[in-house]
DNA sequence: CGATTTTGACCGGCGC
DNA sequence: GCGCCGGTCAAAATCG
């Protein structure tokens, strides 16, 4: 879940949009998103929160078998601080590394807003087919995540 | 002019 | 079966 105004987060990614429809309960549509990579077949859908219009929540379906696109280089990249991919977190799997890859994915960048992670133990391991991630208390989470990247959230744009 | 978005049609699963 | 629901397809429109 990521605080942000704007609909279209960058996470650095290339996305072909290939959907959209409208999401029960809530004014706002969700849309479906996937990878542009050939390879690639990952997928996410974006959504709006619905009494927070100010929260979107995006879910990501499956693992990148390619690097990220140098396009983004000096907006994504320069944030990323590798000393975090470095040290697995105890929050982390250790052995399912792509989900570090899925936190730097998440990062609010310029968009200078705050974020919420939810704890790992959520995720599903199942790494066959389907990667499904769900948020069922963001509450206790928060700080942890922002002692294990504590200047994240400082950083500001580029000049 | 190729890549991407838009948008209604289409499809499979599920409950009745 | 039928209709709803979530997800995908694909043709047309739009973008760069």
């Amino acid at each position: 879940m990521t605080k942000s105004e704007v609909d279209h987060l960058e996470d650095g990614y290339r996305w072909r949009k290939y959907g959209q429809k409208a999401v029960k309960n809530s004014p706002y549509p969700r849309s479906y998103y996937r990878c542009t990579s050939q390879k690639c077949q990952v997928k996410k859908r974006v959504e709006r929160s619905y009494q927070d219009p100010s929260i979107v929540i995006t879910t990501y379906e499956g693992q990148h078998n390619h690097h990220l696109p140098a396009t983004l280089r000096g907006s994504v990249a320069r944030m990323l601080n590798p000393s975090m991919l470095a040290q697995p977190s105890p929050l982390m799997a250790p052995q399912a590394s792509f989900h570090q890859e899925f936190i730097m994915s998440q990062m609010p960048q310029f968009y200078g807003h705050a974020n919420v992670f939810a704890n790992s133990s959520m995720y599903h391991q199942n790494l066959n087919h389907h990667q499904q991630m769900q948020l069922p208390h963001p509450h206790h989470d928060y700080g942890l995540l922002q002692d294990m990247v504590p200047s994240m959230f400082n950083l500001k744009q580029e000049p």
